[in-house]
DNA sequence: TCATTTTGGAACAATTATGTTCCATACAGA
DNA sequence: TCTGTATGGAACATAATTGTTCCAAAATGA
C-alpha cells in the first residue's frame, strides 16, 4: 500500500516538525514507524518532504474549509464552524505558519492567498453583522485566530482541553464573551494610560 | 567592553532564534555582528548559548514584572499593566513558550514556575473581580495570553500594529470587549451544535 | 606609547545529518 | 507457491555544522 505509507510519513512528519522544526530525518522517520531508507524514497531530499508537507496541508484545510462559503448561517456562526474544522487541523496550521518558505512555491502561495482572504471576508462580515468592532484590525483578527487556533489544538492534544470544548473557547475569546455574563459587565477605569517610559 | 558582547549575542540570539530555531552559529554570530571565534568564546558549545539565553529571557521577564503585584490597582488595569511590558519582550516569551528544554535546569524550572503562578494568580483574581467568567479554565486564558503575546509582537516587530495599540488589542480581545460596544451585543443564536461526525 | 585585552580570520579535527547504493527479507496478490 | 513490490538495514560518500587552536590585528586604557 504505497499511497498509505507517503500520508503516513507526511502525519507523522507534521506531528514531530511542531515540535521541533530542526527534527533529524531519522527521527521523523522512526515516529512514522518507518526506516529512514524508505522515507528517502518516497521523498528524494529533505526539501522534497517540507514541501509536500506545505501542500498536504494547505490542501487538508482547503479541504476542510471549501463548503463554507455558502453556508446561509450568520457570520458568528459560521466562524463557529471554520473553528471546528481548524482546530483538529492546528498542528498543520502551524507548521504553515512557522513556514516562511511556504509560499516559494506558485501552488502554495495561491492556495495561501486564497485562504488568507477567505478569512479576511469573513472578518468583515463579522464586523458587518456587528460580531466585531470596526475598529479592530482585520489583520489583528486573523493573527489572533491563526495562534489561538494552534493554542487550541495544542491543549487539547495535550489533555488540558476537551476536543469539543476547544473551537468554543476560541470562538469565545475572539469575539468578546470571555467575560462574565453581560449583565454586570464591567469596563476599564483608565481609558489608556500609556506607559510613560 | 566584555559584558556587552556578551548581552548583545544574546539578544542577537534571540531575534534569530525564533524565526529560525535551527539557525546556525553563523548566522547567529553574523546577527550579532561578530565573529564564530568570538561567539565561541562567550559560549563554548551551542548549549551554553541556549542555556544562557534561557536564564537571560527569564529574568528580563522576571525584571519586567517584578513590582507588579502590590499595585492597588484593580485586576484589568493590572493584566493591561503586565501586558504593555511583556509584548515587547515577546520574542524572549516565545522562544521559552518552544523551548522544552527550559525546565531542564533548575534555576530555570523556578523561574517559570515562578510566572506561571504569576500569571495564574492574575486570573483568578481577574474572575474574581468578575473580568474574566469563572467557568474559563484558567490554564486556557494563560495559554491565550501567551499565545497573543507573541502574535502582538510580531505584528509590532512587522509594522502591522502600532507598538502603543498593541498591548490595547491583546487586552481587549482577552478580556472579551473585541466586540462593538456594548450597547447592541448579539448572541450566539446556535447555543452549543456540536459536530455531528 | 606601551601593555593588556578582545577580537576575527584561517586552518583543522570531530561530529552529525544527508543522500546513495546494494542486498536480503517480508509481504501481497495471482 | 511464485512473483513482483515494498521495506529496512548496513555501508559508504558527501556535506554541513560544530568545536578547537593559533596568530595577527584592532581596540582599550594606563
Amino acid at each position: 500500500m504505497a499511497k498509505d505509507t507517503r500520508s503516513t510519513i507526511l502525519t507523522a512528519a507534521a506531528a514531530v516538525l511542531v515540535k521541533n522544526p530542526g527534527a533529524t530525518l531519522a527521527e521523523i522517520g522512526s515516529e512514522a514507524g518507518v526506516g529512514r531508507t524508505t522515507l528517502h524514497r518516497y521523498f528524494p531530499k529533505r526539501d522534497d518532504l517540507l514541501r509536500a508537507l506545505i501542500l498536504a496541508s494547505l490542501r487538508d484545510i482547503d479541504d476542510a474549509t471549501a463548503d463554507l462559503a455558502d453556508a446561509d448561517q450568520d457570520a458568528a456562526a459560521r466562524l463557529l464552524t471554520v473553528l471546528e474544522v481548524l482546530v483538529p487541523l492546528g498542528d498543520r496550521c502551524h507548521f504553515l505558519w512557522l513556514s516562511p518558505r511556504a509560499y516559494e512555491h506558485e501552488e502554495a502561495a495561491a492556495h495561501y492567498q486564497r485562504q488568507l482572504q477567505q478569512m479576511e471576508a469573513l472578518a468583515d462580515d463579522l464586523k458587518r453583522e456587528g460580531w466585531l468592532g470596526d475598529d479592530v484590525p482585520t489583520r489583528w483578527f486573523v493573527a489572533a485566530m491563526d495562534s489561538l487556533i494552534y493554542t487550541a489544538w495544542y491543549d487539547v492534544e495535550n489533555g488540558y482541553l476537551a476536543k469539543r470544548e476547544a473551537p468554543r473557547l476560541v470562538h469565545r475569546t475572539l469575539l468578546g464573551q470571555l467575560g462574565p455574563k453581560r449583565a454586570d459587565a464591567r469596563t476599564l477605569a483608565t481609558p489608556s494610560p500609556g506607559v510613560p517610559r
